[in-house]
RNA sequence: GCGGGAGUGGCGGAACUGGCAGACGCACUAGACUUAGGAUCUAGCGGGUAACCGUGCAGGUUCAAUUCCUGUCUCCCGCACCA
């Protein structure tokens, strides 16, 4: 073999072997245990980014080692390849937006290959093809039929710039996901799908995923965002209509001092007619609906406010209370109207402070009952009920039942809960999308493609406009159909749909993905899902993996699938960061793979974005860490090829431990040691990092072994040598494929290291014949003892009470006691 | 404001169930080899002359705390006038 290791060569040479013997094919099922492991899917933007690589290179470890472990594992990869860039170039530079996805998966797949990733790419799928997009629509009439996809006017949010609107997971802080431009809202005809009515289920099931990270978890549970409290109507003598309020303190009901609506409520137009003020009341509420969605809803604006002259009544204790209308009420939450109490409620009391309205307390807060004059804040804390009739000293969390149950014996009120979450706004008025597969029929009315007439394909003769109307509308030969029940001349509908929907299940089709007749078979999918590990960016914690799980749910509850949850386990990695932020075009930070694979390898490359960090964690870039990286496979290489004869020498030979020397047994043991070390690292906690630094450890020590060979203090016993080799080259298999196949093959056979199985560690071969105890005097560190294996806690006590160390230490004093923390440590307290 | 996570050498990080803080690597220093070294190998590398002191800070529990408890500060992330 070489003197220097030469990536190049190595990783050309494997990559096309692999490619021709299909090693990393997935196996039909079998009795082998399944192992479903998962990256997320890049959309093919033309370049890998370092952040897929890393990505990428966590998943290939884990699927590596679980082959290697005797599992079938599944593991593809394909294009999420729906979306506006591809759009964008046809607009900017004419380009055909199937041509430009196609050739940027080409690219794409290329460099993924060259990382020398094991996906099957038999299974390989793109959004963007009609044998997928096939069965999007599919999912979407499934969705139709179940009464989860309906249409309606709303106001939504619209996107000027990608002229387009977008699901509420897809603003951020108001802004645009995709290119942070602010949103506004629009009255509009929309497809929704009723995520809503899961609610209750995706909050309730995120207690099973206990391999996901807490804080998803938590993030998912916030955007949903669920509160349970109670409906309450307040009716006024004038009029048959009540204003519903929704409230989470049904307790501090009889606390009530004011009423208040947003600007946009139904209502308000017919309060306001009439009065003397009207010209002043108008104005408030087109000033407040003219206020942009980002000001209104920051903390910190002002809260403003105007009577409106009308009155309601309490609807238990009767009293008069006045409606307001107010900047702070969110139309469209809850019923857009809030009970006004400002002695238990911050913004009620700032409310209440600025337009002098009057404050009752009704919570016992346990100072004087005219103690309230010198608040200075709502009080917010429990407590037993004051000032509230039949329900006075009862506390507060049991009367909210009570309340309840005593609006409802009057019907003027019920228990009811809300949720943050809306319903999901999937029309997109973009052309590279998967199109929504209904008509119009002046006759029939909403009709839905049948199944047998899927896929409702793209046109291609349209024109990218930038108006607001989806470029499908400018395909006359699209938009033109018969109605599929009676025939008539229809239209299409011309909106595509959100590309998310694309991306939340094609873990499923992965399961079967050459299937003509369905979305995928009820045995594929049974058999490979759920999906064991899920590899992916924090970023998609309430978008993607929400919508996910929404959709395994629909399926499941429609007979499709048998799992209710798609993935077991999340790792969600860190971002890669260079010189403090992360990389991005615009900083001019980026470092392409491509440049460091043509300069190191693929293995370096990998080994480094492994070592560098635990996977959850960011990654800070440095191209000295790199080459650090580097220069260990090269410091591998070395010793391999120092030692290759004598490896060779060892084939079929075998080894009596009792002609070990103590270095000989050292070196062994320390094999052992890093082996267990490494299965437990790779396989039971993904941290890559400390299995590398194992690995490093290990040849280190052979370096220290082979020093001593040349000072004639040692042999390497060839069978041992061989072990040595065979089991260091396999626990760097599944991290640096390409080298670890070529040492293989130059040391121990010519099989594929990777088809082979992960060594074991003997236990009985970890366990030293001395070991090293640290002796502490009152828990400080004073020497060091090195002691039998076998020996008992009295010899080694013994032997610590001799040392002149601990006698200094301890000035004469006769020790309380001795504490021997078996193979560890020994405390002598004073 | 609410929720989640994190603070350890010059740097990335390790210490998994309370048991020798700083593994492994980077950077740095010295030596060897060498015409040469930005290659390689070897050694050193938290602070302090030392006793000792050191895991954001202040307490506590314990024979023993980076780890557990109480309080507090800082940073990052998510949600945010959600009634």
């Amino acid at each position: 073999m070489n003197e220097s290791y030469r990536p190049a060569d190595i990783e050309k040479k494997w990559q096309s072997v692999w490619e021709q013997n299909e090693s990393f094919r997935t196996a039909a099922a079998d009795d082998r245990e399944k192992y479903y492991i998962l990256e997320m899917f890049p959309y093919p933007s033309g370049k890998l980014h370092i952040g897929h690589v890393r990505n990428y290179s966590i998943g290939d470890v884990v699927a590596r080692y679980k082959k290697m472990c005797g599992y079938n594992v599944l593991h593809p990869m394909g294009w999420d390849s729906f979306g506006m860039p591809a759009e964008n170039a046809a607009i900017k530079n004419n380009a055909d937006p199937r041509q430009w996805t196609l050739d940027n998966i080409d690219v794409m797949r290329g460099q993924l290959k060259e990382l020398g990733l094991s996906y099957d790419w038999d299974r390989e799928i793109a959004t963007c093809l009609p044998d997928y997009y096939r069965w999007t629509q599919k999912l979407f009439l499934i969705m139709y039929e179940k009464g989860l996809a309906y249409k309606r006017k709303a106001a939504v949010n619209w996107c000027d710039e990608c002229n387009t609107v977008l699901a509420n997971e897809q603003v951020l802080d108001g802004k645009c996901w995709r290119c942070d431009s602010v949103v506004e809202k629009k009255a509009l005809e929309q497809w929704f799908l009723k995520i809503t009515d899961y609610a209750d289920r995706l909050i309730d099931d995120l207690q099973k995923l206990t391999g996901w990270p807490e804080r998803v978890r938590t993030m998912q549970e916030n955007w949903i965002g669920r509160s349970v409290g109670a409906e309450v109507e307040f009716y006024s003598d004038k009029h048959q209509e009540a204003i519903k309020v929704f409230t989470t303190r049904p307790d501090t009901l009889f606390g009530v001092t004011y009423l208040v609506l947003a600007a946009e409520h139904p209502l308000v137009e017919r309060l306001i007619k009439g009065k003397r003020n009207v010209k002043a009341l108008r104005t408030f509420i087109n000033d407040t609906r003219a206020m942009t969605e980002m000001d209104r809803t920051a903390t910190d604006t002002e809260k403003t406010g105007i009577f409106t002259g009308e009155y309601v009544l309490h609807p238990l204790s009767g009293a008069k209370i006045p409606v307001w209308i107010a900047n702070y009420v969110l139309a469209d939450y809850g019923t857009g109207a809030v009970m006004g109490v400002p002695a238990h409620d911050a913004r009620d009391w700032e409310f209440a402070k600025k337009y002098l309205l009057p404050i009752q307390q009704v919570i016992s807060d346990e100072s004087s009952a005219l103690a309230v004059l010198r608040w200075t804040g709502a009080y917010c804390g429990g407590g037993e009920l004051i000032n509230s009739g039949e329900f006075d000293g009862i506390d507060n969390e049991i009367v909210k039942e009570n309340i309840i149950k005593a609006l409802e014996n009057i019907g003027k009120g019920t228990a009811r809960t809300n949720y943050r979450l809306r319903d999901w706004l999937i029309s997109r008025q973009r052309y590279w999308g998967a199109p929504i597969p209904i008509v119009y029929c002046p006759v029939c009315g909403v009709v839905p493609v049948p199944d047998e007439q899927l896929p409702v394909v793209l046109p291609e003769n349209v024109q990218f406009t930038s108006g607001s109307v989806s470029p499908l509308a400018t395909s006359e030969q699209f938009v033109n159909c018969n109605c599929p029940k009676c025939g008539t001349a229809a239209r299409r509908e011309i909106d595509t749909m959100d590309t998310f929907i694309c991306s939340s299940w094609y873990y499923l089709r992965y399961t079967d993905p050459k299937n003509t007749e369905e979305m995928f078979s009820r045995a594929a999918s049974d058999y490979w899902m759920p999906v064991d590990q899920y590899i992916g960016g924090i970023e998609h914690a309430v978008l993607h993996l929400l919508y996910s799980r929404f959709i395994v749910k629909v399926l499941h509850d429609c007979g499709y699938v048998s799992v209710d949850e798609p993935f077991k386990n999340l790792l969600t990695q860190g971002m890669v960061i260079k010189d403090g932020s992360k990389m991005s075009k615009s900083k001019g930070n980026v470092v392409s793979p491509d440049e460091i694979i043509e300069k190191f390898g693929a293995d370096t490359a990998r080994l480094f974005i492994l070592f560098a960090a635990p996977p959850e964690r960011d990654l800070d870039w440095n191209e000295q860490g790199v080459e650090g990286a580097f220069r260990f496979i090269s410091r591998v290489w070395r010793i391999a090829a120092h030692y290759q004869a004598t490896c060779i020498a060892g084939v079929n030979a075998d080894y009596d431990l009792a002609t070990f020397s103590a270095l000989d047994k050292d070196l062994r043991r320390k094999l052992h040691v890093t082996t267990k070390k490494v299965t437990e690292d790779i396989g039971d906690r993904f941290n890559f990092n400390t299995a590398i630094s194992a690995v490093m450890e290990l040849v280190n020590a052979i370096y220290a072994y082979k020093e001593l060979e040349e000072q004639g203090k040692a042999q390497m016993p060839p069978a041992f040598c061989r072990e040595l080799f065979s089991v260091l080259i396999r626990l760097l298999a599944p991290l640096t494929p390409y080298f670890a196949e070529e040492l293989w093959q130059e040391l121990i056979s010519s099989d594929s290291v990777h088809a082979v199985n992960w060594p074991k560690f003997d236990a009985s071969a970890l366990v030293a014949d001395e070991i090293e105890i640290a002796v502490q005097v009152n828990g400080k560190l004073r020497d060091k003892i090195v002691v039998a294996t076998g020996s008992t806690a009295e010899q080694q006590n013994a032997i610590a009470m001799q040392l002149a160390r601990v006698i200094e230490a301890l000035a004469g004093k006769t020790p309380k006691k001795v504490i021997n923390v078996p193979g560890k440590l020994i405390n002598i307290v004073g």
